[in-house]
DNA sequence: CATTCTCTTGGGAGCGCTCCCACGTGCGGG
DNA sequence: CCCGCACGTGGGAGCGCTCCCAAGAGAATG
């Protein structure tokens, strides 16, 4: 393995030309540059990072910290697309982005990449993408000041963020049910422990209650946000209950995915015995007839804006808080009851918020 | 920050000593050890990764790389429960998992992630998820002789890798369908640029050569692991074909689930009508009707036994080349036309390679 | 023509660890 | 009683970079 000084000697120059020349400094003459980049690419030169970053006291690298929750339903879309998203908002900077993944099994595993990852500074900041409304992870970012950003906003603390309004999509979507005239309205929600499904039962119920319904218990449903998940959720509730719902606003379109086949083992026409509305705007949940209708949400953007709102953090630490709602918009197709199947892609809107 | 130094500062003893301590080295007296390691954790000092790694010359790091051919079928439980295994192999090891994904969408953010993070030995060694037969990372690895194994053989290379008999698993997948009777058998392979499409096809074309027949052309369409693929691909294969098949063999689970639909919607009953088989043996497709056939092989151990070899390898290079076949088996359920619904997990078993 | 400035370059001093060698100290055996 | 040998311990010498300051060569200024 070469060495800055070795390059240096066969180019005839020091130390710090060749540094200079690696970490694109202008000051250096345009024979010595070429000179010496000549002699990096001849001798396949790259620079080690244990010692950069211990001069340097950076590392150029980003986190992404997947907490255990997660990783288990890292088969859904959104999470894919989100992390697509990051990894290519990351690409496009100059940091690199590494995927930390925690898988829950033991209690130690969180601690030990805590310490020997982010603590020990093999990384600059990380993006948390976690949901999990108790993570104790995030007072312990806080509490050592190392620089992180949240995917999904955090119920307590003042932490940087970035996310969707949650409550205001879920009471939308509930909305435009009410408004086809449904009124036995079921809720298929994610885990009762996640800050999203939180906020989209309390826009659900919001909504039913300006529409001055109480939501009905037997109709409400927590699930894992799965294909499956859904299958069952809905399932269950169909057995359970004596009158069964006009329609389902579900958390996600994949747990929807799996809500539409149950519906359809039951017998039940959809939207004509009971509508469903999703959550997501996935391209992958299109397969399945009647189209889904459901909230698009930018979850591309969601891992891009975080990753950008770190990197701000890092290189403008004097900046304020980041706490950023990104817009969403109904997409309303064929399963909610609205008109002929439209074309995917083509889609009516409604609000959204944005700061 | 603080430092080794300061740290012996407080507790009374040299850097020496706190290093040992910290690294668990017994030549440390009791007293001495309690005393650090007391100042240890009132401080909260956990030593700097730069320094150790420079000073060392490892990093206790490995990464597992996703290749953006990868990336986009991340969705495929496959990956996320090979992924798992991978991960908890690494944290029940001495090192932290990493995951690098390239994007692919700009051809040199492959060449930054090789420089910065692996050449630049941020990482000890990599495992390779990629399975794209011509993926030139391979051979900058080699060249670099750098650390790494493939998940998935490799066609060219002595490489060291771990994967199941593709070929042979296929075959006996086929080989069944042909014992139930079935004669127009047709494929649903994955990309035609992939070591496990090539040998899945071969062991397609193997077994139906050995029953004496020509695969039709008609009936292989190459598709892309994804659910929708799946569907898209028997669409075509129905819509296009004037004699349908009166079996299906399909690359994947999430192809399969596809596939069913897809079947379905044509009005075609499972297995009456055409029997289907699938592969990968993933609890994730078990939601449909009737209960897939399928070929499983141990995705978790896949993934964990790559990590392990990767370890061994960086601990024991003088260890031979690892090339490791993991066993498979057939699951036999109902979509391939056996006997009653089977439920899950009871399996009629054959054959499995392994060294 | 002396003075100031700009442009390039070189090298010292770390960054915070690990690794190795040397130095007590106390013990048992010859 | 002395020698050798463990056992703890301390400190020097790096690991391969970055960062800063100094210095020399010209160019520009009065």
């Amino acid at each position: 393995m070469l060495t800055l000084e070795e390059i240096a000697q066969l180019s005839g120059v020091s130390r710090s030309t060749v540094s200079r020349v690696v970490n694109d400094d202008p000051r250096v003459s345009p024979a010595a540059r070429e000179r010496v980049e000549a002699v990096i690419k001849e001798q396949n030169y790259i620079p080690n990072a244990a010692a950069r970053s211990l001069a340097s006291r950076r590392t150029r690298i980003i986190g992404l910290l997947i907490s255990p929750s997660v990783g288990v339903i890292l088969t859904d879309p959104f999470f894919s697309v989100l992390i697509q998203g990051a990894v290519r908002a990351g690409n496009d900077s100059d940091y690199i982005l590494t995927i930390l993944m925690e898988t829950g099994d033991s209690p130690d595993t969180a601690d030990r990449i805590y310490r020997r990852f982010i603590r020990s500074r093999h990384v600059d900041g990380v993006v948390i993408l976690s949901s999990v409304v108790e993570d104790p992870i995030v007072e312990r970012l806080k509490d050592d000041r190392f620089p992180f950003v949240l995917i999904g906003r955090h119920p307590h603390h003042a932490v940087n963020f970035v996310d969707i309004d949650n409550r205001a999509a879920a009471r939308d979507a509930v909305l435009h049910l009410l408004e086809h005239g449904y009124r036995r309205i079921g809720i298929v929600d994610g885990p009762a422990n996640m800050i999203a499904s939180i906020d989209r039962y309390a826009g659900y119920v919001n909504a039913m209650q300006e529409a001055g319904r109480m939501p009905d218990p037997a109709l409400t449903v927590h699930s894992d946000f799965t294909r499956r998940g859904g299958y069952r959720a809905m399932q269950s509730m169909l057995d359970t209950t004596s009158e069964p719902p006009d329609a389902m606003f579900v958390a996600s379109d994949t747990m929807a995915s799996g809500v539409l086949q149950a519906l359809r083992d039951f017998g039940l026409r959809v939207p004509d015995d009971v509508a469903v509305m999703g959550f997501d705007g996935l391209e992958e949940t299109l397969v399945s007839q009647p189209i889904l209708s459901t909230v698009y949400q930018p979850i591309r953007d969601l891992g891009a804006q975080g990753v950008h709102a770190l990197i701000d953090l890092l290189e403008h630490p004097e900046h304020a808080p980041i706490q950023r709602f990104l817009p969403f918009r109904l997409q309303l197709r064929r399963s909610c009851g609205c008109g002929a199947p439209i074309p995917t892609g083509t889609t009516t809107t409604t609000g959204g918020v944005a700061h």
